[in-house]
DNA sequence: ATGAGGAATGAATCCCCAC
DNA sequence: GGTGGGGATTCATTCCTCA
């Protein structure tokens, strides 16, 4: 039966209380730095690598040997200058011990217009996937069924095509590819500034995570890892520090389906 | 009048004689580590980030102030693991002085279904953005689209610079996405293991070159590159190692348009 | 109901101007 | 001069109002 709890607190200190191999997968969005460190807290760039090492050293001990743990972000540009955090945090996760298979893309095929309007709208975020070993739980058909265009409006001669060239949809279930498509518009934020869609966290929970197994998600914001893990059917541990986000969480696991066990 | 002139030899040393400031942006999809060693030739993992460095450093002096370098690559996965040797190369580049300035997407909706079965199956590949200062020449108009939501919210300085006339409002072309789609079946390799599609290429050179301006492809390989640039009205360098891949460049650039002046 | 049209806004980024 | 706050820019979408 899938169960949710929510743990308040500092994803450190509570991830330290979790047993042993208790978790199948992480599926989580940490703070991009400090591009919103106003409203909840954020992590200088120069201490980012540490600071990720740090809380994924937590992550090891409670995942289980296959388990994996999936991280979307994406880094700033500032002065026209794209900012190296994150390709400092991926080698240092590697120096500490972890596996990066491979990277997957999040497409927003109608992303906000905002930024440099001398550079290309900024349309995608990456998906940095780190296991323990080179062999995690992966089940690329888990999301074969499902079209790569989640919730985009199916509209103009490049989308058309796309889909017609796409022999995956006919022929069975096939392997998802390695990018999903994801309106950023059905995001259902909860007053939370940087929550991402629902299906786009289906999309990466059903990849890595076995049927009926457990996801975490250390900064759970307004929960919508949380949400997407029970409705496909899966249990999920969720982390976050603002009481004031654990409320929405609540609210909203509350609205999913009260028949529910609630929190614990 | 484009031009093209298509160069045999190494490319470093062939930069070594082109003249500074000579050259507006550099398109290319250098050879990718060892993937394809034995075909042509393979830069060592290990080596990779120099080797950049190094044809990277001829490449300085011969691009204009404001000039950038678009660079089609994606790390291989070897059991399990994604190799490391794109981020060294990262970081590499900008300890030696290279602006990052972003990274753009090729996505390939049809890509082939290769690689292991138990993984997403991987269709993008990254194109690495450099330039010598913090405001290269980009266009993100060049490759726009249509839109009728331009200017729609004019309000304050905005309101009075369309009273003035300015050209850049209402101009009915929204900015392109940082990742572009292109089928990868389009490509005509021309028995080259690794070329790029004509519109991939395309998108790269209208991009960051202004108008008229030259493109320099250091590893023309079946010269997708330069063929693209004198079709979209740009003039073209080429520099390419194998004898045998400067005979069909040769050849592909006679059929493009033979009314014009060729090799010199 | 239905549709046309305006307002608000979204993990942005830059420029300008106080301190 | 470095730093930080405020305003302008940008366009797809949703939501709301009103004919």
């Amino acid at each position: 039966m899938a169960e949710w709890t929510l743990y308040e607190g500092d994803c450190i200190e509570v991830m330290k209380g979790l047993p042993e191999g208790s978790v199948d997968s992480v599926v989580t969005s940490p703070p991009y730095a400090m591009q919103r460190a106003k409203l909840y807290g954020g992590v200088p760039e120069a201490e980012y690598p540490a600071w990720t090492v740090a809380w994924m050293e937590q992550v090891r001990r409670i995942l289980k040997p296959h388990g994996s743990v999936l991280i979307n972000i994406r880094e700033h540009i500032r002065n026209g200058e794209m900012s190296d955090y994150v390709h400092r945090t991926r080698l240092a996760l590697r120096e500490a011990g972890w596996i990066e298979c491979d990277e997957l893309i999040w497409m927003k095929p109608d992303a906000p217009p905002v930024g440099h309007p001398k550079r290309p709208r900024r349309s995608w975020e990456r998906i940095l996937w780190f296991a323990k070993d080179q062999q995690p739980y992966c089940d690329p058909k888990a999301n074969g069924r499902f079209s790569d265009r989640i919730g985009v409006s199916l509209a103009g001669e490049g989308f058309k095509k796309w889909l017609a060239g796409a022999s995956d949809l006919r022929s069975g279930i096939a392997r998802c590819r390695d990018w999903v498509a994801v309106s950023p518009s059905q995001t259902d934020s909860r007053g939370h500034p940087a929550a991402y869609p629902r299906d786009l966290a289906a999309w990466m929970i059903r990849l890595i995570t076995p049927p009926g197994g457990t996801v975490l998600d250390p900064f759970s914001g307004s929960g919508t890892t949380l949400l997407a893990a029970i409705q496909e059917g899966f249990s999920c541990i969720g982390i976050e520090k603002e009481p004031e986000y654990c409320e929405v969480i609540r609210k909203r696991m509350a609205e999913l389906q009260p028949a529910l066990p609630l929190a614990k």
